[in-house]
DNA sequence: AAAAAATTGAGGTACGTACCTCATTAGCAG
DNA sequence: CTGCTAATGAGGTACGTACCTCAATTTTTT
């Protein structure tokens, strides 16, 4: 059988109240005791039971996604997965809460931060574009003992605050690589659009796809990013005036997450089946074109994926253990047609 | 707080060991007493605490993990994975351990799988390909107790046999595709690598990528299957001959996991620059191939990934839970230069 | 109506760890 | 040496569920 803490006392030659005090760095224990209990975990490798001390501890973990309010498709899959994570994780005390907000307004995410109750609530995860105000509220966050990470927005690298998402240069790259090896004219520009440039995703993946574009497949150039502001009469007139003005497009590549709305309206001036089209996001809008061949790559980071990364990270930090990097390192998955 | 079993006899109007009996499918339990539990578990959202369950039983989880003997880099890597798995998952009384064999012996695995004991394994992975014998050991280990995935290989549905791994007939198409749209030759001949074409996997991904080929890139053909054996002189006197006799072979495709000896071998008699390369796995061979440009594009399944999912899919099944099927659906995923 | 069988309840122990109290011992300063 | 504090041990309860026994009750069969 496994040694259990007993075993592990005997073991160490001291009582289990030590091993208690070792195992859970309570004070009083002399260096030697310490010494004689890690030497003896190594000797009879033991391991602590998880099940049995989350039992004991009665541990809880309550987590809240923190999500925009505005978004069409790519955000109702991640608030179903969410949903799904939430009902199959019930049984190992795992609840995941969805709230909804103007995710904008840096001063509003902050007021909610800042009232939220660490003893109702153990970890946060929060898709939310960076602002001197959030990130200190986060900061704060942190402090008074709840769990955070930047779920698919927000910085890549601050300090006490894991990320969970793809790298969104190297997507950027990605989009440009498959839009240089798929076009087949010599020369042509390349139509950018985004919701808003503002966004640090869409801005990244912009200097990945040019830098991929100069480098590689210089005879192509991509055109300023137009943005959309997700207002549906403004998207057609500038894509429509981009189109009058650029009669070479031989590409169309949509930075931003819900891709529905910009490709709809490029569609009314001009046929997507001569140019090549890339977005971003699996959804059933992008899995159609796909099929259809309106559209010729999906860039993916999978919501699933994604959600359950989240949660994984936000469990291992409230159990204080680290957690396998590789599994939560989120893949820019390419999908094609024929591996949906 | 939560409701227990005790919130939920006092709900039903039973005692704690009716509620017992019913929770765990035990005899003697009226039609009256079942429906007055399965009603309050409803009303009280009663959801049973799975640590304290696996804590009371003493339940353990130890997994066999059955792989080839012979392989290069992909076995490697998989079973770095399962090692990875087998240290964090071990404060969760899981076990991954693993056994290699001959694996194209089909009696001898038989016989392994015979002399496995229900009462010291609960849960086997086996990456072997399909065969009679194999099939009626497996049907027979399933019948004492022992829970079965095939892993990476083998049959994808057998009765009562989960199967993890990708759809290999989708993978060859994603493959076709990618030959087809990089391809900037308006003719030419691709030439198909196989280790033997008598595993199932490669005779689905051949032909997946015939019917892509065949039916969207028409300009295309595709030569017969080139099978190595694992032999390198072998390898290197078919693929000369071939490219001797083919002079407008503008594609190469390696069907199988370890593509290294193939590759290097094709190296040696055309500049793999001028010809679209794609592989199979993510090896560093593969990784080092896509930085210089030698590979086009890796069609991966992604090995942690796979261990991971068997262990979720075996460890369920010893729960006698069901898993979230999206969850354990392999991604096939494409790998270009920019997203490794 | 009696006997047999099925159902139910009461009460217990166990799993491995956390966390608490209290008594005792060791070590050290004055 | 005394007094004080730090360190240690002994022993307990709790977490929520599984699983056991045995007696009491109800239902079914004869």
């Amino acid at each position: 059988m496994r040694p259990t803490t007993r075993d592990l006392a005997r073991a160490a030659g001291v009582s289990l109240a030590t091993v208690d005090r070792v195992l859970n760095g309570r004070p009083n224990v002399s260096e030697k005791a310490m010494r004689q209990v890690s030497e003896a975990i190594e000797r009879i490798g033991f391991v602590r039971n998880l099940a049995a001390a989350n039992l004991a501890r009665s541990t809880t973990y309550r987590l809240r996604f923190i999500l925009p309010q505005a978004g069409d498709q790519y955000l109702a899959e991640i608030m179903e997965e969410i949903r799904v994570v939430n009902d199959a994780l019930k049984s190992e005390m795992v609840s995941a809460e969805i709230v909804q907000m103007a995710i904008e307004d840096p001063y509003l995410v902050a007021s909610y931060l800042a009232a939220i109750d660490p003893r109702r609530v153990e970890g946060v995860a929060i898709m939310a574009p960076e602002s001197p105000q959030v990130r200190d509220a986060l900061k704060r966050l942190v402090e008074r003992g709840v769990h955070v990470v930047n779920f698919l927005s927000g910085s890549q690298q601050a300090p006490g605050i894991e990320f969970v998402g793809i790298d969104n240069y190297a997507a950027g790259a990605t989009a440009a690589r498959l839009v240089g090896r798929f076009c087949r004219k010599e020369r042509g520009s390349i139509m950018v659009i985004a919701e808003t440039m503002r966004a640090q995703d869409s801005s990244q993946r912009r200097l990945g796809f040019d830098d991929v574009i100069n480098r590689d497949f210089p005879h192509l150039s991509v055109l300023p990013s137009l943005e959309t502001h997700s207002d549906m009469e403004r998207t057609r007139r500038i894509i429509a005036r981009t189109l009058e003005y650029n009669r070479d497009v031989v590409g169309l590549y949509v930075l931003s997450s819900e891709a529905r709305a910009p490709i709809s309206c490029a569609a009314e001036f001009i046929s997507l089946n001569d140019i090549i089209v890339i977005a971003h996001e699996r959804t059933p809008f992008s899995v159609e074109g796909l099929k259809s061949g309106a559209i010729d790559a999906v860039i993916a980071q999978n919501p699933g994926h994604a959600v359950r990364s989240a949660v994984r990270l936000l469990r291992a930090r409230i159990d204080g253990r680290s957690v396998l990097k590789s599994q939560d390192q989120l893949r820019i998955e390419i999908l094609l047609k024929d591996n949906l």
